[in-house]
DNA sequence: GATTTCACGTA
DNA sequence: CGTACGTGAAATCC
């Protein structure tokens, strides 16, 4: 580390933004610090820091470096949205794969130092932070690895210290910025390091503003399946009752079952004479109207999974009196870098759509890519024949007609080479899809085989997907080929998906900033579809911004413009409106 | 009390 | 033996 310049009060714009990169370490009650390549600085209150970062936003536009979103978010909540980000943690994740990218993390990898040598904070009490406190001086400890007390500490117990932070995460981008260039495609791979960074900006912002839904539309949604909002604990009991009597008097000679319990309804069904290896749902559907237990049970099933994971208890903690449901969003999962939201956000059941309405006076509009993961093969691949085949409105028509079967078979055929299965009666439209698009079958098979040989693989964007998976206890020659088979899928499936994931954010990050002129929010990302929240005036203007963003989105992100891409664009007041 | 398994919703 | 996620309850482990 250079010399850390005193802390300065609060500095002025030109005194602290000379440079495009600007790094940033916020906490509440102390204010900010803010490095550029040559100083650092850190305002003394909270007030003060968000007025230095208006202003500068608002004067230089710079790239803001932050530990993660965690920064982002809190200036969110402030009120201040950035347009321009450098997120550590999502670089990291995109360099070196995985989950975990703390600072500490960070640091260590771009050291090519071990992470299991990570050295851990000793517990907090009274005599170790006193030592903290003398030993604070320098980040780094005599390892080389980001001392623990620094880590733990917190990163703004002081305004010098948030510098240092700053000034460390600047130390860190540059780095980062080595590593991004000495990859296979330099260019590239930093397009994507921004355009993840600028992802986590609006994962942030999804989680700060929540999804528009009408509360007594959820009510009356969760009563229709559940039954009336329970006022008591024994009000809930009798309702639950209720609900497992509609089924268990289908099997009154059963005796008392357990209806929350597989092995117990398995048990249950078996003494029925219905045998079954388990009780899923698809297994019993196939069942469906051949004994009135069955679809009691299904039905059962439907009303607990609203009663227990979507129902009053769900809307009460993440549903707020301003009608936004809230979760937590992070910008890339620990796979193949899809966006994930927790609260249920990303799997509530499609009769809960029915109550994510607008605001008066807004509307939603929905968008999704049409045959994503097909599109984004043809690009990654650069299969110039299945490039054509993207150029009609519905690919797998086009695909069809190259191999000469029909829709479903070509579509069950290009579906089955990108998620590697490999049963059905798909075998001879496998072969014509190795005739037709000899470089596409290519590219997966040679993603499957790294799989299986656990090399390590990058997304077209550079993602890392780590392969090296911890073998256990594979006994048999069988269940290595088991899961060698399985590693392969993984691989095939990885590829694909990221490629579709990191297309889908620099589409979403490009209506972020292209729409925010029309005041228009995004408010949920769903894998390949987009809601937009946004008054209803501008509908029409919304609805033309996200085609016009999916064709510059896909511009920046594959340049080779023989892949086409296509949304399908509704405007709608409710989002069960939305035909999809 | 923490972790794994089953089940099921979404893409 | 298509993949991924988050969730809740039961079962299992410690």
């Amino acid at each position: 580390m250079a010399s850390v310049p005193p802390a300065n009060p609060i500095l002025g714009v030109a005194d602290v933004c000379d440079g495009q990169f600007v790094a940033l370490a916020m906490v509440t009650e102390v204010g900010a610090g803010l490095a550029t390549a040559t100083g650092a600085v850190a305002s003394s209150s909270w007030d003060r820091a968000v007025a230095m970062v208006t202003d500068l936003e608002r004067e230089r536009r710079p790239r803001w470096v932050v530990w993660s979103n965690e920064t982002t978010q809190t200036l969110a909540r402030a009120g201040v949205r950035v347009a321009r980000c450098w997120d550590i943690a999502a670089v990291h994740r995109l360099l070196f794969g995985g989950w975990k990218a703390g600072a500490d993390v960070a640091w260590a990898r771009l050291h090519d130092m071990d992470v299991e040598g990570i050295p851990v904070d000793a517990p907090v009490n009274l005599f170790t932070h006193a030592e903290h406190d003398e030993a604070g001086g320098a980040p780094v400890g005599a390892d080389g690895y980001l001392r623990p007390s620094w880590v733990s500490g917190g990163w703004g117990s002081t305004p010098e210290r948030m510098a240092q932070w700053a000034q460390l995460a600047m130390e860190v981008v540059s780095l980062q910025q080595q590593r991004l260039a000495a990859s296979e495609q330099p260019t590239r791979v930093a397009a994507t390091a921004r355009s993840e960074s600028a992802a986590e900006v609006l994962c942030a912002e999804l989680s700060v503003d929540g999804l528009p839904m009408d509360r007594a539309a959820a009510e009356s949604i969760i009563a229709r399946f559940a039954g009336p909002r329970p006022r008591t604990e024994a009000e809930a009991d009798e309702l639950r009752r209720r609900r497992d009597e509609q089924v268990l008097r289908h099997a009154p000679e059963a005796g008392p079952v357990d209806l929350r319990s597989p092995a117990q309804v398995k048990t249950m069904l078996a003494r029925m004479g219905i045998d079954l290896p388990d009780t899923r749902a698809w297994r019993l559907r196939e069942l469906q109207s051949t004994h009135p237990l069955v679809d009691a049970l299904l039905e059962w099933r439907k009303a607990e999974r609203i009663a227990t994971t979507y129902g009053y208890a769900w809307l009460d903690e993440h549903l707020g009196d301003d009608g936004r449901l809230r979760g937590a969003w992070t910008g890339s999962d620990g796979a193949a870098g899809r966006m994930t939201a927790s609260a249920g956000l990303h799997n509530m059941p499609a009769d809960m759509r029915a109550a994510v309405v607008a605001e008066p006076g807004h509307v939603f509009v929905r968008a999704d890519l049409g045959q994503i993961e097909p599109r984004v093969l043809a690009a990654v691949s650069g299969d110039p024949a299945l490039a054509r085949a993207t150029l009609e409105d519905d690919m797998y028509a086009g695909v069809a007609h190259d191999l000469q079967v029909d829709r479903p078979t070509a579509k069950v055929a290009v579906l089955g080479a990108m998620y590697g299965q490999t049963t059905g009666h798909g075998a001879r439209a496998l072969r014509r899809l190795q005739a037709a698009f000899p470089v596409a079958m290519a590219y997966l098979d040679r993603a499957d085989v790294a799989g299986q040989v656990s090399r390590d693989l990058r997304t077209y964007g550079g993602r890392l997907i780590p392969m090296g998976w911890t073998n256990v206890n594979e006994v048999t020659e069988r269940e290595a080929r088991a899961r060698a088979a399985a590693r392969g899928r993984y691989g095939r499936n990885a590829l694909v998906q990221g490629a579709a994931a990191e297309l889908f954010k620099v589409w979403a990050v490009t209506v972020r900033a292209r729409g925010a002129s029309l005041g228009a929010q995004i408010v949920l990302c769903l894998h390949d579809e987009l809601l937009v929240h946004v008054a209803g005036e501008h509908s029409d203007a919304v609805a033309a911004l996200l085609d016009q963003c999916l064709a510059e989105a896909a511009h920046r992100w594959a340049p080779d413009a023989s892949v086409r891409f296509v949304a399908d664009v509704s405007v709608v007041q409710v989002w069960s409106e939305a035909k999809s």
